[in-house]
DNA sequence: GTTGACCCGTCTATTGCTTCACAGTTTACG
DNA sequence: CGTAAACTGTGAAGCAATAGACGGGTCAAC
């Protein structure tokens, strides 16, 4: 049976030593055996499992649901991706008013303008640019919002777009998909 | 002069005791005096440099930054706040292609789809319904790649169009732009 | 068998706090 | 004045997910 040690693991899975050390002192990956010095050795089955995780990892999933998700019980797993994206849809919003906070910052500041931060004004130009009227761009919220009402409200936020600004043009939007 | 004890200002500021004493503890913002008791002492100062603190927290600067910045030298201010709006346009795309990934995992499994992400397909069909046509699209894209290049990169990364895909499109804006 | 290179396991550091435990201090109330 | 509650200080440990240092074991070539 061919093994690998934990360095010839890390560079197959293009992690660090450090890594699955940590992976199996919490026992997410447990090393199947050690060699007659101690070594940690592992196999086909241990690479494979590791690929999982390691796709999960890019998702974001924490450790501890990763292991929930890969010990067996299928059930829980959607649940878990799910929340994970509902967090996702969280954080992004969270960076992009840090976006707009430190714009703001810069724009107190000697002026350099360089680097920018998409917001409703640029975001109108834009469309404005490419054609559209007053009338097409509430045919768009109205559509976004009665296709995927969270992701336009992520979205309008996502422009730096206060709250309460939000919830009107969301309403807005609303009544013109009614009155259509 | 008015002095606040460490929860007092705990309260005032909206942290909790312990940060404020990890604040004191790491030099960010030492209590100016302290009682015959050895009870930390803050003033109004500290209060303002506290709220200068709290809205560089906010825009997720490290504290190590943080320091930085309020010790004085305004010069590197500027230029911690690009590096860190930069890292935040990393950052945002990051979150985005995670959110591809799960919703790429949840399409494989028993099917909810209640959750979604915002797509090419979802964008496109959103302003093909808002009445724009292809040429419009071109426009709208040679316009966005035009005025702002960077954020027109990282709105089309996070619809999770790939990057070779978002290097064509890119191409084809900017010689839009130069035929028109 | 010996040298040197390399690899291993273990331990510590990181960020920005939070929580804990324990001991001293101030405050409120009777 | 006494006592109990609520506060304060210090110090330590814990969290996620690694990265890096350290000393010592192992392996290949000679």
């Amino acid at each position: 049976m061919k093994t690998y040690t934990i360095s010839q693991l890390a560079v197959r899975a293009g992690l660090s030593r450090s890594t699955l050390l940590y992976y199996d002192r919490c026992g997410l990956l447990k090393a199947e055996f050690r060699s007659p010095a101690g070594y940690r050795l592992y196999t086909e089955e241990s690479l494979k499992r590791l690929n999982r995780i390691c796709s999960l990892r890019a998702a974001g999933v924490s450790l501890t649901d990763i292991g929930l998700i890969i010990s067996g019980d299928t059930n829980p797993g959607a649940e878990i991706l799910e929340r994970r994206l509902a967090e996702l849809g969280r954080e992004a919003v969270r960076i992009r008013q840090q976006q707009h906070l430190i714009s703001a910052m810069l724009k107190k500041m000697p002026g350099r303008r360089k680097a920018q931060v998409m917001d409703k004004a640029a975001w109108v130009e834009l469309l404005r640019a490419a054609g559209m009227n007053e009338h097409a761009m509430w045919t768009w919220h109205a559509e976004f919002e009665r296709s995927a009402p969270e992701m336009h409200r992520e979205f309008l936020l996502s422009l730096g777009i206060p709250s309460p600004e939000v919830r009107k043009i969301r309403q807005k939007s609303k009544a013109f998909t009614a009155q259509a």
